[in-house]
DNA sequence: TCAATATATGAGCAATCATTCATATGTTTA
DNA sequence: TAAACATATGAATGATTGCTCATATATTGA
């Protein structure tokens, strides 16, 4: 009754104060920011196909630039992105270095949506 | 032996043409533009508040707004843009408009992807 | 019909992004 | 050691993005 709202007593379907118990129950800042940044490094589709093209064997440098038909640095530059974002990992080898998936997180985000995406 | 790229014959660990191999593999551009798109659409942290609110709840635009605290217009803005990706939908009461997930799979992701940063 | 409220939208702007170009670093072979 | 090759990186640039401001549309009640 202190603070009265426009549309609070309106907008409540289900209760007087909807919006602050949703808020409690709301991700923290650090969390949202964590998953937009997963998120964000696959909402590109360079990164998804060179994403895919690792995820069916590793790759050197030089094999993403011809797989994928681009240029070496955008390929490098990308690849340092999606290093430090710990999506995929390297190994040297000589003068070569052989990217692939860090881990088996990222293909089963990457599978789900793909099957989403499918039956649609 | 017509064409014969500088690092193919030394690139290929596993065979003389892995890169014509791998590309044939490839996700299509239609493919991987769509999962980009859905996936940019999750890639920024106030649009992965927003959904995790309405995950939590059916909410009006102003409920969202007190929520999480931004302007009305900005949330405008980025509930078009998610309906246009059909990842919320809206249902019209009298002057307020409620907005939810429009499917399971988002929330799928959604928790996957929290399960994955969890445990890191 | 007028005022109030709820939401939507176009224009503008600062920030971020993905690429390219040029060049640097590191490795192998002659 | 010099040349060739593989990869990395800094700077520059055009494109995209997310927000704000102002305003439009729609609904309700007086």
């Amino acid at each position: 009754m202190d603070t009265l709202d426009k549309c609070e007593p309106i907008c409540e379907g289900t209760g007087p104060e909807t919006a602050d118990r949703v808020r409690n129950e709301l991700l923290d800042d650090e969390a949202a920011s964590a998953m937009a940044e997963l998120f964000k490094a696959l909402g590109d589709p360079t990164r998804i196909r060179m994403i895919h093209a690792l995820s069916i064997q590793e790759l050197c440098v030089h094999d993403l630039t011809e797989a994928l038909g681009m240029g070496q640095s955008a390929v490098s530059h990308q690849l340092r992105y999606l290093r430090n974002l710990r999506i995929v990992k390297r190994r040297k080898e000589g003068k070569m270095v052989y990217y692939s998936l860090d881990d088996t997180h990222i293909e089963q985000l990457f599978v789900l949506t793909r099957q989403h995406l499918a039956h649609d």
